[in-house]
DNA sequence: TTTAAACTATAAAGCTACTATAAGGTCAAT
DNA sequence: ATTGACCTTATAGTAGCTTTATAGTTTAAA
C-alpha cells in the first residue's frame, strides 16, 4: 500500500502521516526502489490508533507513552489507566475553566444590550473599568 | 516608565509587551537616548485592555478589531455587542465539545477498573477497537 | 573604581499538531 | 511526448507567546 491510499483509508493527508513519521510516531515503511514509502496493514492499525487518540484529545507526547506501554505487554497497566485519569482531570478543568468564561462573556454582554456608540458600548465599558476579579 | 516596571504594573513579561508592539496590538513607544522605551500611562491602559481581553479568551486578531472601534467612537456599537456573541457561541461549542470528550473518556475509563496486564488493558482495548463513532 | 547584578535591546528559535507551498522525480495513459 | 496523478524532500506558516543567544546600559555594591 502507498502513502496515497493509506491516507485514503484512514481519513488523513499524507503529510500527516510523514509527520507521524518523523515524529517518531509510526514506524519508517520499506521503501519502493524509487523511494516510495510501502505500507502494511499493521501501519494502517497503528495510524488509526493514533487517530482515535488524537479524536479523544490525548497530545502526541501521550500517544507515545501509551505506544510504549503496548510495547512492553506483561506490565501492570496502571500507567495506562492513570495516563486516561490524568488526561481526563485536565479535560475537566478546562471545561470548569471554560464555564466561568462563559458566565463572565454572557453577563458583559448583558451590560449592554441596546444600540449605543462605541464610546457608550457597555462592552466595551465593562472591559476597560477592568471589573474583573482576575486583574 | 521604562518596560520593566510597566511589565511589573500589568503583570506579564517584557517579551510580551514587545511581542505586544511587533503585532500593533501596542503602540511604539517614544525611545531614551539609548533606545530603551519609554511608556506612558495611557500605554498601562492599552497594555491591561489586552491583558483583560486575553483572559476573557479574544483572540489577538479579535482584541485588534475591537481597537479599531475604539477608534472610532460614534460609531453604533452593534459590532462589539456582535464580536462579543461570536465569541461567546464559539466558547459554549468549545464547551460543549469537551464534554462529549469527558463522557466518552469516562466510558473508556470504566473499560479498565482494576489493575491487569497492559496486553489485557480496557482502556487500550477500547481505543485499538475503535469503536468510537467518529472514526 | 572596578565589577557584578539587573536591566535593556534585537534577532531567532521553540512550543503543538499539523497544513501549505515549492520544486522536483515517477508512472500510467493518451 | 505530454498530460495528470502520484510520490519525494525541504521549508514556512498557523497562535501566542516563551526561551535562548548575544550584546549594550545602568546601578549598586565591594
Ligand atoms: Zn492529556
Ligand atoms: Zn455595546
Ligand atoms: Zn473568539
Ligand atoms: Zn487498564
Amino acid at each position: 500500500m502507498r502513502i496515497g491510499q493509506l491516507a485514503q483509508l484512514v481519513g488523513v493527508e499524507t503529510q500527516t502521516i510523514r509527520f507521524y513519521e518523523q515524529q517518531g510516531l509510526l514506524p519508517p515503511p520499506d521503501r519502493q526502489d524509487n523511494g516510495y514509502r510501502v505500507y502494511t496493514e499493521k501501519h494502517g492499525e497503528g495510524l488509526a490508533f493514533i487517530r482515535r487518540c488524537r479524536i479523544l484529545g490525548l497530545s502526541l507526547a501521550e500517544i507515545h507513552e501509551l505506544q510504549s506501554y503496548q510495547d512492553d505487554p506483561h506490565q501492570p497497566c496502571t500507567a495506562v489507566n492513570a495516563l486516561l485519569d490524568d488526561h481526563i482531570s485536565h479535560v475537566r478543568s478546562q471545561i470548569t475553566a471554560l464555564q466561568a468564561l462563559e458566565k463572565q462573556l454572557v453577563s458583559l454582554r448583558a451590560s449592554c444590550n441596546d444600540d449605543r456608540e462605541v464610546e457608550a458600548c457597555g462592552v466595551l465599558a465593562g472591559i476597560s473599568e477592568g471589573n474583573m476579579h482576575q486583574l
